[in-house]
Order: structure tokens, then sequence, then C-alpha cells
DNA sequence: TATTGCAATATTGTCGACAATCTGATTTTG
DNA sequence: CAAAATCAGATTGTCGACAATATTGCAATA
């Protein structure tokens, strides 16, 4: 056998790089939610045609961060605070499951992976960019799902992932602070390392509460603002669209 | 206020109604595992330019019922028993949680949709259609997730279903017996009506435990075939694609 | 004045053709 | 003869143009 594992080629399809292009502006808050996303205006300005534009918007709409309406437009998803909500209660149920089935793969390996997410996480508290706090943290979470050998599950966490990283983008936008609880992670990492499974499924339910509630409370505020907004026009219950344009 | 609450007209875009058909196409079997989809050829059959077939394509490639190859083609996924495997020990977790979040909403509404999808599971059992039987276990296994008013939930949810109904559909072609364990259902209904909250989510992991195992073992015996047959030409270990066309 | 009808414009959806890439057989070469 | 190079065919990726639909502004009308 030959001894080194190559990693596979990029696949480099204009599609591809359009999605990773579109994904970051978007989880980094560059393109608002709400917002439209104008085929031809895109297209012009990455200087790419609208067939591979516009199958890379279906992807995303697929993956839950982008929505369509025929013949209306493709949109930023809107952010409330009910779906962050549903995205913080439904990552307790997965951590919850991801921790059981990683549990029995913890190799040297993996401790040692986790160690150097820590460090990332850690590193990047220093740095200026809050995305990159973002990111690190969020890999650094992600590492119980990679080893659950489990790639429904994995599946999953990455489609949460997005929307995770885009409402802390958001929070982190409007207040310029850093993301809050960064040195719980000491404790996070300290149970994974450890022998009691339910300590750490336990201790992953309430650490991720800290930052959840956070970003909750952040919504509420948001939607309290546009309550206020649309209350002089209000005339019947249906939501008006603010047409933001790229 | 206008009494009447309308349903949003039909959006007829050729691309949905591909979605449609190839969907169906896949989650019948009519499309088999591995199975390559020649753009071209679809798109002469559908009378059907190939642009949108190709943005259903990338949408089902984000569902992840088709895998995707630069260049290469697009194919309906493999099915391995350990991926029957994943969904099944997902689908648990999943349930017990739609349980606990659609147990405060059961109105006289959920109870009556509740017996009218059970009503279509026992009509379906008569009739010969059997992929008939597939959806309407399914739509009554759904209920719970509608009425968690959780949409990303519900949303992993048909995910999920999409490759049950698949799975479910794959063993029905192989043997021609109905599918499994359709009286449990009685059970299921009837702890879903009751005060016991508990007991529901037990059940449910027990009710689907049964149907998942013959599913197992019948992904299992098709591995073992697939082994055999590569047996006389086995060199390496790379696991070469069977190159079946559209 | 509020509503309806209609033209003008902008944007999305779809099409047919071309370019880039892979596959397989054939030829060349050592 | 085996291995590498080459070439034709098929298929996917991308492009520019056209068709279908929605939106906007303005005029007509009750």
């Amino acid at each position: 056998m030959s001894g080194i594992d190559f990693d596979p080629i990029v696949d480099t399809t204009r599609r591809a790089e359009i999605v990773t292009l579109l994904k970051r502006a978007i989880l980094t808050g560059k393109l608002e939610p709400g917002q439209k996303l104008n085929e031809l205006r895109i297209s012009e300005q990455m200087r790419v045609s609208r067939a591979p534009l516009r199958e890379a918007m279906r992807e995303l709409v697929q993956e839950g961060i982008l929505t369509s309406i025929p013949y209306a437009g493709t949109f930023v998803i809107e952010v409330t605070a009910k779906d962050i909500e549903d995205a913080y209660s439904l990552n307790q149920v997965l951590d919850e499951f991801a921790i059981e089935r990683s549990w029995p793969n913890r190799t040297a390996q993996f401790y040692a992976e986790l160690d150097r997410r820590h460090d990332a996480v850690k590193q990047a508290t220093l740095e200026v960019d809050t995305t990159r706090q973002i990111e690190t943290a969020l890999q650094l979470h992600g590492l119980i799902y990679e080893w659950a050998d489990h790639s429904l599950l994995l599946d999953t966490w990455q489609r949460l992932t997005s929307r995770l990283q885009m409402y802390f983008a958001l929070h982190q936008r409007a207040r310029n602070e850093p993301v809050p609880s960064l040195d719980v992670h000491e404790e996070y990492v300290r149970l994974l390392k450890g022998n009691d499974m339910g300590a750490a499924q336990r201790h992953a339910r309430e650490h991720i509460a800290l930052d959840f509630e956070e970003l909750v409370a952040f919504a509420r505020s948001l939607e309290g603002r546009n309550a206020i907004d649309m209350a002089p026009t209000g005339h019947n219950g249906a939501n008006k669209q603010k047409p933001i344009d790229t």
C-alpha cells in the first residue's frame, strides 16, 4: 500500500466557487436577511453567466439560507427569534446524540484535534476578525459530529451550522462586541476528555444555552424594533417585505 | 378583515415539476441507486431544456438523494446498510424530540388528522399499490413533526423522509411483500391520544425498530451479494461503480 | 379620491449552442 | 508485447439570447 493519503483535487467549477462566495457573503452578514439577490447584477459582478449562478442559488435555497419565490426572486432568509430558538433546541438534541455516538471513537487523534481546535478558538479571541471567532468556535463544536461516524447527523449539523453562523454574525454586526462565553470552552474540552459522558452531555446543554439566550434576546429586540416601524403604516396582518436589492 | 384564508397559487415552474418527477422516480425505485442521470436523455424525454433540469438536480443533490461529481455526472445515492442504520438512529432521536414538542399542541384538529391518516394507512393496505402504503405510513408518522411547531425540525424530518421512502421502496421492490408491521400503528395512534408522553416516546423507539431491522437485514444481504460479485475481479480496495445509465 | 386598466420596464425562467472535460479505443513507441 | 501518447466521441459546464412573468407608473373612470 502507498502510505500517503492524498486529498482530492479541488473541484474547480464556477458553480462551486459561486456557492462559496455567496455563502460567505450571507454568513458574514454582507448580504442582509430579507435582501433580494439580483441575478443579473451578481453575475456581472462575478464575471459569470447566470446559469452557474442560478444553480448555486438553488443549492443555497435547499441549504436553507436562501428562499425562492418563482418569478419574484431569491432572498436571504429572514431571522426571527423563533428561528434562533428552534436552532438552539435542535442543537441541544443533536449535541446529546453526537456526544453519545462520538464517545467511543475518541482516539489519540481525536484529542489532538480537540486541542488544536481549542487553540484556534483561543487564538481567534486575540484577533480583530470577529467572523473568525465564530468559525473557530463552531469548528470546535463540530468535532463531535465529525467523529460520530454518522453521515446523516453530520449533514444535519452542517445545515444547522450555516444558520448558527449567520445568527452569530448578525449579533456581532449589531453590537460590536465579541461573541460571549469563550472561556466556557475550557470546561467543554475538559469534559470531552473525561470519562463521564452524561456530564459532557449535560454541560453541552448548559454551555450552549448561554450563547443562545444572548442571541434570542437580540433577535427579540430586532423584532420589537420592526414592530414599532410597522406600527404607523400597519393596516392588515400581512408582513410587508422591505425591498432591499443587491 | 376578510374572513377567508386563501392558499397561495400553485407555483408552476418547469423546474418544480421536474423536481417532482425526478423525486418520484428515485423514491419509487424507478431510478436505481448508483444509476447515472444523463442530462441530455432526460431533458429530451421530458421535452425540456437542460437548464431547468440541471437546477432541479442541484436541489436534489442538496436534498441528499442525488450525488454529483463535477464533469463526471450526477448519480442516485448508493444505499448501504450503514446509511439505513444511521437514518434509523437519527429518526429515533428526532421522534423523541418531535413527540415532546408536539405533545402540548395536540388539539381536536390534531386528533382528527391523526385518525384521518391512520385510516389512510389502513386503506392503503387493501390496495395493490405498494408505494402508496409507504407514503401513507410516512405521512402518519410525520404528523408529530408537522405539529411540533418547529420548522427546522420539520425540514430535517422531510430530508430524512426522502431517504426512508427510498429505502422502503427498495425493500419492497426486492421482495414482493408489503412493508412489515402495519398493525403496530394501532398502538402508536392510541398512545399519541393518551396522557403518557414517555410511553409514546418509548413506543416510537420500539415500533420503528421493527421496521428498520428488516430493512437493515435487507441492505446487508444486498451488500453481501455485491461482495460476492466483486470477489472474482477484486484487485484493490477501490469500489468500482457499475455504470448503469438512464 | 380611490380604483381599475394599460403600457413600459425590469427581472426571472427557459432555450439552443459552444467550450471544457472525461472516457475509451486506437495508434505509436520503447 | 507493454506502456505511453493520441484522437474521436460523448457528456457536463457555461454562455448569450429570447420568452414569460411581475412590477411600476400613469392615465382613465366610477
